[in-house]
DNA sequence: GGTTGTTCATAACCCTGCCTTATCGAACCC
DNA sequence: GGGTTCGATAAGGCAGGGTTATGAACAACC
């Protein structure tokens, strides 16, 4: 029979994925028949079946199970070797696709994106905003490139560079502005709103406090860091965020910002990506542009 | 431009290992016009050469030398899928999971798991023991390959084949050995004891005795044959349990085992799994198993 | 329970793309 | 300079892969 193919690969891959020969079709951009038939020959030529054909329920076999993370690690090479073949000729150029944390991204995207596009125009910047554990995932899958989070992250297969670090300041509602910063255990004591689990800036600020972990106290975990300064103006308790949020948060709530003493809360933004990407050398240019971004904000 | 393909990179990989076109041409079996149309089909697709063509020589330019390590890579892994494929697809070889219900586990699995992987050492079984309704419902979302359970079914996206037939047998304390072998309709008059709800054995039992189904009697429901036959011997009542079962559970019980007049009541056991499933044939050879293991029990 | 809808397979057709042979052109060799 | 080598180009034919239309099986719904 025929000799396996990249396109009967990505087919089958999409079908996996989707579990639906009409949806994959879509996906992948041809008619149904086409991909059917394409699943149908892969088959042939592999000599045994891949997908169990329920009515009205697509089933990998056992085979096809086996297939899956192969034929995706196949595909990713693929598109590297892709990349890899662009990048060596043109630095700076193509598409890139990276992954922001959510506390970081609202406030260092604007203008690190108007820096990079402005300086390198052939750059096609394709901007994913999720928790870590997501983009660690999506990374390793190849469905993002790189991803800007905070170090460590400690994966063996990932590279990673320290950007900048950022201080944690205090906010408190407006009346306390005079009192006298609490030290960091007294956090511990004190009404501490923090973001929903999931959220590593939530882990950091508990690690501030030497806290393991929260009490689960309902109702007043907030979905971002918006929600935690409101929350703070109306006099619910305290909070911690980064730095960088500062002057984007508190410009219109009833709070009042304080630098801790030292040892002053901090944590490190830094970029990762595959060891094996072929765009390594031009994540450190836009590593480099993300940190002049940072320090060119107030 | 076009989409990498892995004709593309075979026809790379001879020549970078050629360093001659029409040598390479002879290599993968096709004419030099044709791989060196390829090659440049390959070369604008990554927009950057590949090879030097000197005169009367060919050399990897930097980009070719990167790539032909990935390049080779990805053609041993597709390579190896196919292996896989090939391998996996020789029958009586692999995983496959079974469901048992419990009032066949113990006392079929020891010798069947026997025959089975003695015959068939490629074969990888997982068991699976719990009741009908579960199996079924596993079944159908494929979390278990087939399973072995009291016929009919009557899933109509289901295959059953039948296995065996097993007579139930009637244990009584040891003081009623010389007694009559009570009819049908009288055992529902006795101190009849049953497994717990959802068992299929229980279900089958009252229907031996005409009954619909047993008042609640506190207490008196068994979870395994092993604690019914306990109870028994200990003089709480009588039970029914497979014939199958004799061998095992009342070895050690101050019991009788009596069989019925006809009609005697009985079961069918088989086999069902997924109409759809590409491991049919496997199954019948399985059930075939299950059936010598069956006749080979005392 | 007939009808409608969903979903994958099949059919018929068409076009693009790949391979073939023939030939060219440049470089090297004598 | 003629012959040789070797990759590129040209022209034509076949087929593989795409399209739309339709079929078949089955679930779901008045």
């Amino acid at each position: 029979m025929n000799n396996l193919t990249l396109k009967q690969m990505r087919y089958f891959e999409a079908v996996a994925e989707h579990r639906h020969f009409g949806h994959a079709a879509d996906a992948v951009g041809i008619s149904q028949p086409a991909l059917s038939m394409q699943i149908k020959d892969l088959e042939a030529t592999l000599g045994a079946q891949l997908f169990e054909r329920a009515s009205r329920q697509v089933r990998l076999t056992r085979l096809g199970e086996d297939l899956a993370p192969r034929v995706r690690a196949i595909l990713r090479s693929v598109d590297e070797v892709a990349d890899l073949a662009r990048s060596s000729q043109q630095a700076m150029s193509g598409r890139v696709r990276i992954g922001v944390i959510p506390t970081i991204a609202p406030y260092l995207l604007p203008s690190f994106i108007g820096h990079l596009t402005r300086d390198h125009p052939t750059l096609d910047i394709h901007i994913r905003e999720t928790l870590t554990p997501k983009l660690i995932t999506e990374l390793g899958d190849g469905r993002i490139d790189a991803a800007i989070v905070a170090l460590p992250v400690s994966e063996p297969s990932f590279e990673e560079v320290a950007i900048f670090d950022e201080d944690f300041v205090l906010v408190r509602p407006d009346e306390d502005a005079d009192r006298p910063v609490p030290a960091a255990r007294d956090l511990a004591k004190m009404q501490l709103l923090l973001l929903e689990e999931g959220h590593c800036f939530r882990d950091q600020a508990l690690a501030f406090c030497s806290m393991r972990s929260a009490l689960p106290r309902e109702g007043l975990d907030g979905s971002s860091l918006s929600t935690l300064v409101q929350l703070v103006g109306a006099g619910i308790g305290v909070t911690l965020i980064p730095q960088m949020a500062v002057a984007v948060e508190t410009r219109s709530a009833n709070v009042s910002v304080a630098r801790f003493d030292a040892p002053c809360p901090k944590r490190t933004i830094g970029m990762i990506w595959r060891k094996t990407s072929p765009l390594a050398d031009q994540f450190r240019v836009i590593a480099d542009s993300v940190k002049k971004a940072a320090s060119a904000l107030p």
